[in-house]
DNA sequence: CATGTTACTGATACTATATCTCAGTACCCC
DNA sequence: GGGGTACTGAGATATAGTATCAGTAACATG
């Protein structure tokens, strides 16, 4: 159920898609996303490209996140970060250690919403459901 | 279930139980927020109390965090909102239109998160959950 | 393949939010 | 009511993201 891998969109084609051109800065951003599984923020793709104009990368990131190929996370402590949108509706886990961002999706949670919605005042337009864990990386790194 | 509204915590006795001052701008701080029953932000309180610095304005508001009375919501644009904590531990409804924070609380997600916490890998330290609305006013605001 | 339109880029200035510094103040215990 | 010290406010600084604008390059067209 969880642990989503597959199904990566073709990140130069949504642009083409999308009328958008296809410039060296997007396509230098883009293939440095496309190996970012686990969550990456602009400034640390801004640092990876010092040959590209930190306005570009959140222009690009922007840009990705209306064609809706990516999706923003807003972390508790307010700092933005963004994962590839590897299936359509998912919710997200967060590392409290490294930080790295997974991806997964459950129908119970949909059918817990929809019940809920039932006793709240006011109409449900969205949410936002996020599991904070320790990710096997880091637990096995502190049981050494 | 939800719209909870009573046991809302002494804040002023917070602060001497946990051996802080009572100071004149903490007691002015502490009584506006008293009353705002739909969330707040570190601004608007700093906005409303001018003889306040807003340094201190963001010390008590983290202050009164980490003693457990308020907590804290980062919207979804990045923009940090607080609200009174009035019971243990509840989600928040967030309206898109006003910002109003509320609080509610209901175990079944809780079972949900028990449930699903078996299927992730890593292990689960917290969860956070919103609901997106359009809350009882804005509803009736539109509809004219 | 040359050309013109125009979307795009990067440098820089700017905004907003929050934290740090530090000299002066006032809280509270005795 | 005096003294040690936590607290305060002003301003400087840090951080994240946006706006401006002249120059550049993508790409449709012929």
């Amino acid at each position: 159920m969880n642990d989503v891998r597959p199904a990566r969109h073709d990140l130069l084609a949504v642009l083409e898609d999308n009328g958008y051109r296809v410039t060296s800065p997007r396509r230098s951003i883009i293939s440095l996303l496309e190996d970012k599984f686990d969550g990456f923020s602009a400034e640390q793709i801004s640092n990876e490209l010092p040959g590209v104009g930190r306005a570009t990368v959140y222009r690009t990131i922007k840009l990705l996140l209306d064609a809706g190929v990516i999706c923003k996370l807003v972390l508790p402590n307010g700092a933005s970060k963004y994962s590839l949108a590897r299936v359509e509706h998912h919710h997200h886990t967060l590392c409290i250690r490294c930080g790295t961002v997974g991806e997964f999706r459950d129908a119970t949670i949909e059918r817990l919403v929809r019940a809920i919605g039932e006793d709240i005042s006011g109409e449900i337009v969205g949410h936002r459901m996020e599991f904070h864990v320790v990710c096997e990386q880091c637990l096995a790194a502190s049981a050494t």
